[in-house]
DNA sequence: CGAGTAAGTTAGTGGCTACTCACTAACGAG
DNA sequence: CTCGTTAGTGAGTAGCCACTAACTTACTCG
């Protein structure tokens, strides 16, 4: 068993609570779970992290962080908004794992769970994470609200269908103007 | 304390599950905290239901049955696909109860734990109640595919941001060129 | 009235879960 | 070598959860 820094490990932790977290949801996802997916023992993660929510939040802010990055990469060499939309598209159908997807969606109703349970400060820092990321998009598109809106509905309809399940030849992809998805 | 039909009960109980459910999600909601709501013991609801699953799913096929009822009562007396997408549109915002928003982002994200979790006859029959939803919106939009494709592109980005939390002054709203939230 | 039936409860159980405490093993510096 | 620090574990605990079994209460109809 390899020894590794605390800084490491929190760093596998995270990798790991993303895919689990992925499939599970926050209520639906042990520790344990995590625990086993980076091959330590589970009590050790409340050493790494405060509490199940920090492994959260932490995965969650990598998550958006990742894809407001392959964004911002996908778009670099764009010569016009509409072809920062179209490369920016066929990254999110093609680049991005389905994992991060379903996750996102994840992110968004644990919010509201938290909200619900009245602990706002769960939302307020996923807002934040979650504004740069819309911001970041906004800028790579050039200055107009309405497209950056249609571009981020038709990011949500992608991972509603992905998290429903629909296989990639199913007809309620047929209407993207857009890459179909794999 | 009023004694009711097996039936009435079992209405109910999916009245309260979709409260419940749309706060707290599969796994982050109790039988006991929708047993209470009802105002019943909790063994009860194992009487009227073979188990949780089922009331979620019950919950869930009454969330996508009601919203598609109400889109298409809003465009029952529309002249023109357009005025059709209007009408839907701010039935959406502003006649549908956010709960309702809330829950359908949990079934979502419930049909892909279910699905990552090896159990794909619940995925299976959410698809098949939510394909009768979107034919239905195609139907009352005129046949064109990338058209409906868009009206639910928004739809799920609604759901989103009532999700994350946005007020509904938040300037993440602004870009929608249909009616304002409430 | 009385007896069957359907609505509803109380008490309980096994299993899981987040989190704690006390401990051990490896590494690095002097 | 040794001693302090840091990575990591094993054993536990209190509480919650879905679900069961056995019982009680109310309505209904002959």
């Amino acid at each position: 068993m390899p020894r590794m820094t605390a800084e490491e490990r929190r760093e596998s932790v995270i990798r790991a609570a993303m895919s689990e977290f992925a499939r599970g949801g926050y209520h639906g996802t042990s520790t344990e779970a995590i625990a086993r997916r980076v091959g330590v023992s589970q009590p050790y993660l409340f050493r790494l992290f405060p509490g199940k929510q920090a492994i959260f939040l932490a995965a969650a802010n990598r998550c958006l962080e990742e894809t407001r990055l392959l964004f911002e990469e996908a778009c670099k060499d764009a010569t016009s908004p509409d072809e920062a939309n179209r490369m920016m598209a066929e990254a999110y159908l093609v680049d991005t794992d389905p994992e991060q997807l379903l996750f996102q969606m994840q992110i968004y109703v644990a919010v509201a769970s938290a909200e619900a349970a009245g602990d706002h400060e769960f939302g307020r820092t996923i807002r934040e994470s979650w504004l740069e990321f819309w911001d970041s998009v906004h800028l790579s598109l050039g200055a107009d609200q309405e497209e950056t809106t249609e571009f981020w509905a038709y990011g949500m309809l992608i991972n509603t269908l992905l998290s429903l399940g629909f296989p990639a030849d199913h007809r309620v992809w047929a209407g993207f103007h857009t890459t179909k998805p794999l």
